[in-house]
DNA sequence: CACGATTAATGCTTTCAGGGTATCAGATGG
DNA sequence: CCATCTGATACCCTGAAAGCATTAATCGTG
C-alpha cells in the first residue's frame, strides 16, 4: 500500500465508475481494476459492492475513504510545508539576546521578524554576551544580539546600535549632585561590573574608560547578570556603568547620569555564515532596516 | 513522492548512515542512495548535509522528519482501522428503537454491545415502528428494535421479548376500582391508541383483542407517538392498553392494571439479512443472549 | 605522508510492478 | 433478443527501481 494507491481508492469512491476514475488518473481502465482489486487484495477487505453495472462503498470503504482523505492531506501539506521551510517561510529560529539589548533593539526585530515571517516560530533565549557566543559557535544559536567584540571570521554581523555608557547610583549617593562625572570623579568610588569572563566587550570598556587615563577602577562586586548589578547599586553596594537603554527604566531609588567621554559600545545581530537555516537571512535583513541612531 | 519514499527518508534521518538505512530497507546502499537523491530532487530540498564521512539533517530535514512520522503514522492506523471496520470492530451502527421498547430490552441492549465493542459508534434513532421498518429496508437503519409485524423475508429477526398489554387510566377513574377489565368492562371506554399506519402489530393486537369478542372498540384519538397517548390519558380524555414494560414509570396521576387474556405482543431486533455492516452480526448476537421472560 | 578503512556516489545490468491494447462477460433497456 | 454499457481478464511491454561492481572522497594511523 501507498499514497498512489490511496489516491486511486479516492478516484473510485468519488466517481463510483472504474472508468471515469481511470480518466483522472491518467490512464485506462484495465490496470485501474486491477489496482483497485489489489488494494482490496492487500488489505484484505471489501472496499466496493460491485457488479458489471453499479459500484458502491462498503460501510469498510466508507471509512476508509475519510482515513484516506485525511492521510492524503497531510501528506500533500508535508510535502508543501518542507519547501516552505527550505526557503525560510516557515520553521524555527533560535534568537539569543543580552540583557543589556532586551528594551532596545530586541523588541522591534522581534516584531517586524514575526510580521513577515509568520510562520517561523522565534525561540528567544536571554543569554550572557559570552554564552551567546559559545551558541553561535555550537549550532545551538541560529542567530543572536550582543555587542560586538570584534574579530569574529565565522560570524555575519549586522551593526544595529551604538550605544553610550551611563552612571547609575543611587538619588542619595553624593554623585547625583556632583558636576560632570568623568574616571577622575570615580577613582574612589566603588564600581560594581560584570566580570570580563561574562561580558568581555562591555568590561573591556569599563576598564579602558578608567585605564586611558591612568586610573585603575576600583571593582568591588562581579555579578554575571545586569539584573543583579542594578539590585547591587540600589542597596547602596556601589555605583554601576551599563548601557543608556537601559536607564530609561530604573528603580525608585536609582537615577542615572551622563559620563564625560562616555564609552561607546555597538550592539550588532549576529549569526554563523554556515548557518544552514534559511530563515536567518531574513532575519539578518530586518535587522539591518532597523539600525538605530549611531550617534 | 509516496509514503515509500518518506520510509526511506526516516530510515536515513533516524540513523544517518546510508549503508545501515539501506539494510533496515532491505537493499543495498547503492539504490537507496539513489532513492533519497530522488525525493531530495523531486522536492527541489536538500535534506541532507552529507559527504563522504557524515550525514546529517537540514532545518528543512528536521521538520519533514516529524511530517513523516505523523503522516506514516496515519496512514499504517488507516490501514489497520480498514481492517477494523471490515470486521466489525470499529465503525458506526444506526440502530433504531421505538418508544415502547426505549425502557425495557433497548438500555440492556446498547450497553451490553458498548461494552463489546467499544469502537462503534452506536447512532440511537428513536423512529415509530411504521418509519423503523421503512428505514430498515431503505438501509437507513442497520438494526432495530421492533414489534414483530409478521412476514418479513429481506429481515433477519431475533425474538427478544413478550410482553403483555395493560390499561392505564386515571387514578380517579371509574375503572381504577373495578374488578377484573376485558373487552366487555371496556365496552364504553374511549380507548387512545396509535394509528394502524404507525404501529401496525400493536394497533392491530388492540383490534384483534376486542373482535374476538365481537366488540368494536371506541376509539377516539389516534396519535402517533407513544408519549402523546399516556399524556391524553393524563388529561383524562379516556384509556389506554400499553407494553407493561411502560407502565412503571408513569406520571402521578396515572395507574395501570392488567387486563383478563391480556394481548400478547413479540418485540424483536431486526436487520436485512443483506446487510453490508459488519458490526450488526455481533448485534443480533447479543440480542440473542438478553433473551427476556417469555411470559 | 602513504596506505588502509570507511562510506557515499556512479555505471551498468536486470527484473518485475504496473501501464497499454484487445477482448470477454454480465447486466440493462428498448 | 440485441445493442450498449461497464467491469474483469489475457497478454504484452516499458521503465522505475533493485542488485553488483566500482569509484571517489575523507579520515585515522603507523
Amino acid at each position: 500500500m501507498d499514497t498512489r494507491h490511496m489516491r486511486y481508492f479516492m478516484a473510485l469512491a468519488e466517481t463510483l465508475h472504474f472508468g471515469r476514475a481511470a480518466e483522472r488518473m491518467n490512464m485506462s481502465q484495465p490496470p485501474f481494476s486491477r489496482q483497485i482489486a489489489m488494494i482490496e487484495h492487500t488489505l484484505g477487505v471489501k472496499l466496493f459492492e460491485r457488479n458489471s453495472r453499479n459500484v458502491a462503498l462498503t460501510p469498510a470503504g466508507k471509512h476508509f475513504m475519510k482515513d484516506c482523505r485525511n492521510v492524503l492531506g497531510q501528506f500533500e501539506e508535508a510535502c508543501r510545508d518542507v519547501r516552505l521551510v527550505a526557503s525560510g517561510m516557515k520553521g524555527e529560529l533560535r534568537f539569543g539576546f543580552m540583557m543589556h539589548a532586551a528594551h532596545s533593539v530586541v523588541p522591534q526585530l522581534v516584531q517586524l521578524y514575526a510580521e513577515a515571517r509568520s510562520d517561523v516560530r522565534l525561540v528567544l533565549d536571554e543569554r550572557t554576551p559570552t554564552e551567546i557566543d559559545e551558541m553561535l559557535v555550537a549550532g545551538t544559536l541560529d542567530a543572536a544580539v550582543t555587542f560586538d567584540c570584534g574579530y569574529a571570521p565565522h560570524l555575519q554581523t549586522v551593526l544595529l546600535a551604538r550605544e553610550r555608557l551611563r552612571i547609575i547610583m543611587r538619588k542619595d549617593h553624593p554623585l547625583a549632585t556632583a558636576g560632570q562625572i568623568g574616571p577622575e570623579e570615580l577613582r574612589v568610588e566603588k564600581i560594581i561590573a560584570a566580570p570580563a569572563a561574562t561580558a568581555p566587550a562591555l568590561r573591556s570598556a569599563i576598564n579602558s574608560y578608567f585605564l586611558a587615563r591612568g586610573i585603575v577602577p576600583h571593582v568591588v562586586l562581579e555579578p554575571r547578570l545586569q539584573h543583579t548589578i542594578i539590585q547591587l547599586v540600589a542597596k547602596g553596594l556601589g555605583v554601576a556603568l551599563i548601557p543608556a537603554s537601559l536607564c530609561t527604566e530604573l528603580g525608585a531609588g536609582l537615577m542615572s547620569r551622563a559620563l564625560t567621554d562616555a564609552p561607546q559600545l555597538d550592539v550588532v545581530l549576529r549569526a554563523p555564515v554556515t548557518t544552514k537555516n534559511p530563515a536567518v537571512s531574513t532575519f539578518m535583513e530586518i535587522g539591518k532596516s532597523i539600525q538605530r541612531t549611531l550617534l
